[in-house]
DNA sequence: CAAGATTGATGGCTCAATCTTC
DNA sequence: GAAGATTGAGCCATCAATCTTG
């Protein structure tokens, strides 16, 4: 559809702002890297490791803990993903031997997920391939001061998707 | 796999490259920006108008077309889709009346997808609220030349994951 | 057989409802 | 009642297999 179209079409409410020609650019070749970038590192990883970036990305975490541990919330907002989600992903990863789950002892309704020895080996065996992948991906293929930009804007758009949420 | 270098052939795996803190710290960031943008696009569509974002990208291009139609896999090409994902997104439509097949008479196995009327009227009554959204989520939120660099590397990552795609 | 397209099975994600503990 | 977390239903994407036509 283009502005000319609607323009014709639309007779009562406020005409919006539609994106100029360089705008509509940036974000059509933003959307094409939304939909094929995590298919990529999706497929790299479960063709070789049979995890998906999520997973990996849920054990990543965990593995940076002192003591490989860390309350759900928290690794939902380190993921920045949804409870329900990790949840789902806690559960499949814990029906397979590389997380465990563990009610905090005396401190209520909080559970933290502790990475097991398998859960550790598995993502030092997939974390060269997966940095790799990165690297080959989006790490080497842009300049250091695009990829500085790619932080500022991400961090942008982040923080007005969810204003005020903790870093 | 990637860019290691073989210089040793006595010992083990060489070590990978991993990432600095800027590197890292760009990465992640953009993760989050994988993670959650889709899911905000698809709720406000999805919220306000009962659209997926891709079932909305897919209408706008044939709204695009001075006949509203196109066949399937230039429809793929254009929103950086597989096929088959395609293929289910315009059964689901055809079934909602927003969109119609038919085989190209006369030349063989290629199938169109035509846009219907009330399928414009979808696409048109849905674009405005769209449009201010992405607007809201990025275009306004970060200066001109950061919306540039955006450009430059979507597309530079989107040709390393398929390497001679056409535009 | 190759290209274009479709289909079915499988598995993951979202939403809303629920449970538990404070 | 609210925060932390879990669950189930339903939808959507992916993968591999299939169909069709040139």
């Amino acid at each position: 559809v283009t502005s000319d179209d609607l323009a014709t079409s639309s007779s009562a409410a406020a005409e919006p702002r539609w994106l100029t020609d360089d705008e509509r650019a940036g974000w059509m070749a933003a959307a094409a890297l939304l939909i094929k970038l995590p298919g990529a590192l999706d497929a790299q990883l479960q063709a070789e490791h049979g995890l998906t970036f999520f997973e990996y990305m849920v054990m990543a975490v965990l593995s940076e803990q002192p003591d490989r541990t860390l309350q759900m919330s928290d690794i939902a907002a380190a993921t920045s993903s949804s409870l329900s989600r990790l949840s789902h992903v806690v559960k499949r990863l814990e029906a397979r031997g590389l997380v465990r789950r563990e009610r905090i002892p005396g401190a209520g309704r909080r559970t933290n997920a502790v990475l097991t020895d398998a859960g550790l080996a598995q993502v030092v065996a997939a974390a060269p391939g997966h940095v790799a992948r990165v690297r080959d991906l989006l790490v080497d293929a842009v300049p250091a001061d695009d990829l500085a930009a790619l932080r500022r804007i991400s961090e942008a758009v982040v923080e007005r998707i969810d204003p005020g949420r903790p870093c």
